[in-house]
Formats: C-alpha cells, sequence, structure tokens
DNA sequence: TTGCAAAGTATCGCACTACGACCTAATCCC
DNA sequence: GGGATTAGGTCGTAGTGCGATACTTTGCAA
C-alpha cells in the first residue's frame, strides 16, 4: 500500500500521466468522431445527455447537471443545437418555467450512428482504460 | 454480445450517458483542484506531461503530442507556464531547434500535492469509472 | 560546401465557448 | 396577494485552441 504522505516516484508520475493521456485519446476520438458528423463534442454529448435521459428528454436544468456546465451557457448550447435542427425545445406542460428538450429524428440517426462508433472503441481501448484506473485505484489503499 | 447493427435501447443510451457523465465529473473535480491551485487544468496536465517524461524534461512536441495540442497552441502554453514561474524552458544541447521544459522547485510541490489528491479520489470513484468502462467495452463482443 | 527541404517552435489574428452579472417569468408558500 | 425561490435567457468578456505564416536549426545530397 502507498502512504499518501510519502513522496511520489518517477514511476507514480509516469503512471499517472499515462493514464490521463489515455483518457484524453479517449476524448480526442470521441471528438474526432462527432465533428466528422458535422457536430461540436459538446452538442454530440448533449444529445447523449437528452436521449438517455428518461423519455429521451431533459430540461436546461438537466442537460446542466450531467454535462457540469452553468445553466446559461446550457440555455446557449440548447439554442444552438435546436438552430442546427437537432433538437426541439418546448416549454414543460407541469412547469411552464421548465423547457424540455428532444431530439429530432436527424439527430437520433446520427446520435445512434456515433454511439455504435462508440461503442466499437470502448471494445477497442475500454479494457486498457479500466485497467488504468483500476491499479491507480489500488495504488491508494 | 451486441450486433453492431442491432438497434441500440434506451438502457443502451442511458449507460453511455452514465459513463461519459463519471468521466466528466472526474475531470470537473481534476480542474477544479487545478483551480484551487491557481492552476488552469491545461496547466496542471502540461506540468504532470513534462514531470512524467523521462528526466523529468520534455520538449515542446512531446507536450503537444501527449496533450493533444497543436504545437503552437503548446508553444503558447508553455510561455504561460514560464511567465508563472512554474517551468524553465531552455534550448536542447544536442538540437537546438528543441525547447526542453522542465518544472521548477514551486511548481515540483504543488504537481505532487495535487497528484496525491488525485490518486486520493481515483481510489474512491476509480473502481466505478473502471467497472463502466469494462462493462460497455464487454457490451461490443 | 552550398543549397534546399524538413523539423521544431513561435507569432498573430480569429473563432468559439464558458462564465459572471444581470434580467424575466413562473411557481411556491406563508 | 406578495416576497422568495427556481428555471431559463441575454449580454459582454476572458481564455484558449487553431490556421496561416515565419524563423531558425538540422539533415542531406549533389
Amino acid at each position: 500500500m502507498s502512504d499518501s504522505r510519502k513522496k511520489l516516484s518517477d514511476g507514480d508520475y509516469a503512471r499517472l500521466a499515462d493514464f490521463r493521456f489515455a483518457l484524453r485519446r479517449f476524448l480526442e476520438f470521441s471528438a474526432d468522431a462527432a465533428k466528422g458528423e458535422g457536430l461540436t463534442p459538446r452538442q454530440h454529448q448533449a444529445m447523449l445527455v437528452i436521449r438517455g435521459s428518461e423519455g429521451g428528454r431533459a430540461s436546461v436544468g438537466r442537460l446542466a447537471e450531467r454535462l457540469c456546465l452553468k445553466p446559461n451557457t446550457t440555455a446557449e448550447l440548447a439554442q444552438r443545437l435546436e438552430a442546427g435542427g437537432w433538437i426541439t425545445r418546448e416549454p414543460g406542460q407541469a412547469d411552464r418555467r421548465v423547457v424540455v428538450l428532444a431530439l429530432t429524428p436527424a439527430a437520433e440517426a446520427k446520435l445512434e450512428h456515433l454511439s455504435h462508433v462508440h461503442r466499437r472503441e470502448l471494445g477497442q481501448i475500454g479494457p486498457e482504460i479500466a485497467a488504468l484506473f483500476q491499479s491507480l485505484a489500488e495504488e491508494e489503499k
């Protein structure tokens, strides 16, 4: 077990750095895939959040939470998605302050393709990154 | 095994979305930790790359590769790090086109603290994220 | 050795995005 | 009903990453 107060070794730093590099490459892959479909990475992530939410719908607030963004940033993101024809925005029927977002058919199709591509990539590199996460987690015991 | 041509289910999207959310939270944690030390997330990542490289030194080019950034972007990042007193920049002795980056003692100290914090966090959430990576990887078989 | 292409960084201008500060409208709740 | 709260939205700004371009050093071949 490693002691948190002990000095970290060169190898410790190298492992941490390798881990971040692996993560970064996955995120780069994801960003490139999104751009290849004419989406910004954030737009793709937003679409996944919406599609993955209850009933395939999400409020701006939920989107903000799940994207780790501030509400105002998310509102603008939602507007750009609507302008691009990727989502619809309608006021909630129960609470009319809320704006409910849902994917258009075009977005559904793009997201499905992107999701397949991502799952394929995860099938390739997932185990490697999982192992890195696991081993770094175990060092800290 | 799942067929790549088969339609993805609501659950598939929910799992993918949860996975990205977990990843995002880790990155948020990391970014907040860096900001708490007066560093931008990129600056912290750059410091880790440098420290984790051979001899605790890295060229601008290597830094760019490992950060998934373009060389010009990285050059500017390096300048900001130098201006902040976090790294030294000196021409390589073998090849004088190269600029070799190394951490200052102040940066070493900050990075050590941040690395401990990160390892502690990875000890908490690492297994969870590792499991998400692993299970998504296994779906695609 | 000279000449020229390639490699490694750096400079400049620009676009995008995330945020803080502020605002509006709807809802809550006493 | 009316103030506090909540959900979103607007506007201006700062930071950062990139493309285009330039400069210096190196490698290489004639």
